[in-house]
DNA sequence: CCCACCCGGATTGTCTACAATCCCTTTCAC
DNA sequence: GTGAAAGGGATTGTAGACAATCCGGGTGGG
């Protein structure tokens, strides 16, 4: 299948750019949960038409990052509880299949994989100690994106892809105020495993790392309509934004 | 995260059904792989202005089922071996782990789970025996897509749901034409699986159901570049279509 | 005869104007 | 004081017009 949405073939549209900033903004909180998208204003802040807004509004809600109601706009979506355990049931089941492919030769990290992924490492390290918080909470999500990229199954990368960008919006929502803030460390085990063909090390390195992350969102196992009264009343906004879906 | 794209409050926008039209003609294979899709012509068709057949294809095609090129249009996809492939091993690991889902409490299917599964057997079977091909084909596309419905798992649901739309298109691209037709039993026998709480059972069967599917398709383990000469010069239309895009 | 260039038609891309919808505020009636 | 209705403003939905692009066919030159 043919990459889509439609490729330029001369200068790039700006619905690209546009898009990818939309996305970056909502996966850097910069946009959170919640927010209105008014397409005059973006419009105008991005110098195009309405129209190439509602493309691109149009793409980003088929990716579930926006929620787009008739007559009454565009926001950045807001997770529920049960769509967030979904999407990292999911990404458990997408990431250790990726993880398997990877190692399913009884070997190691082809080469160039493991140089890629190694690459990152540094990237990610980089950019937490320089204290840049935003580039780094995007290179530990691209982490994840770069082990199906090096996978080379597409199809897996494409849905994974969908999953992470909404598993971030899962975390702005769900993230608990005092939880720990996630090791590098991790990262690192996992490529170290792959490297020397430990597949079943590296599963379960991947699925604990994940797991670990779902286990710092506050996912009450109510289901949806669990409203924790004491938080309502307490002022918390999160909180208020859910009673307000329930 | 809210459904989308728009919901309409009031009468519903033509959008959804042209969009259901299109999806249901290609999965028919009444739109075949590599049709061209022209915009001005599906707008009278439909009887809308241009701008709504522009979205519905913009949807489409973020689904795979449509290829949008700039400034030449939208056709039917048509998938490559290699997609085709990846495709069926995503539903291999998705459907698997729906059945798991399904006989996660050690007991069987919930009662009401297993009456809307039988009903659709009946509609297969009934739709067999009054030799409405493309309502069997629907239909018996459907029964996997209903799996992850009754499931309950809403982002496994919409993963299988675009995946079973672009096996669709896989099989209109590969299937040899001396391909016997699927036998109906193979869902009933993992209906009954399912009631009797034989996951292991159930999930075999599974996976032998789908694994026939994709061993009727010619997909040839060279990649994606490979060329079947005799029958390009067979002047077979779809692989002419393989040999262009190749 | 072959190749390069140009033109015209078909189609897509984009923008803008206007209609439709919704929500909030104000006013009026009870 | 409260509730309902009306009005206005903000925003979205939609269509039509025009610009931009591409491809195929025809013509001219070597």
């Amino acid at each position: 299948m043919k990459p889509s949405p439609a490729r330029p073939r001369g200068a790039p549209a700006p619905e690209e750019r546009i898009h990818r900033s939309i996305a970056d903004a909502i996966a850097d909180r910069r946009l959170p949960p919640g927010t209105r998208l008014v397409e005059e204003q973006l419009a105008e802040l991005f110098g195009v038409s309405r129209a190439r807004i509602r493309k691109v509004l149009l793409m980003l809600a088929q990716s579930r990052l926006v929620t787009l109601e008739r007559n009454r706009g565009a926001m950045v979506a807001v997770p529920s509880a049960r769509e967030a355990r979904e999407v990292f049931h999911a990404r458990r089941l997408i990431e250790e299949e990726i993880v398997r492919l990877l190692t399913a030769e009884g070997g190691g990290l082809a080469p160039d994989a493991a140089q890629r992924l190694r690459r990152h490492l540094d990237r990610e390290a980089a950019a937490l100690a320089s204290g840049d918080r935003a580039a780094t909470v995007r290179l530990t999500g691209e982490f994840h994106q770069l082990l199906a990229t090096v996978s080379g199954h597409a199809v897996f990368g494409e849905i994974l892809d969908s999953l992470i960008r909404q598993s971030s919006l899962a975390i702005a929502v769900f993230e608990t105020p005092a939880a720990p803030s996630c090791t590098a460390d991790e990262h690192r085990m996992i490529v170290e495993a792959l490297e020397r063909g430990d597949g079943d090390g590296a599963r379960r390195l991947l699925l604990d790392h994940l797991h670990e992350i779902e286990q710092r969102l506050e996912l009450k196992t109510l289901g949806d309509g669990a409203v924790d009264l004491r938080r309502v009343f307490a002022g918390d906004a999160a909180a208020e934004a859910l009673a307000e879906e329930a």
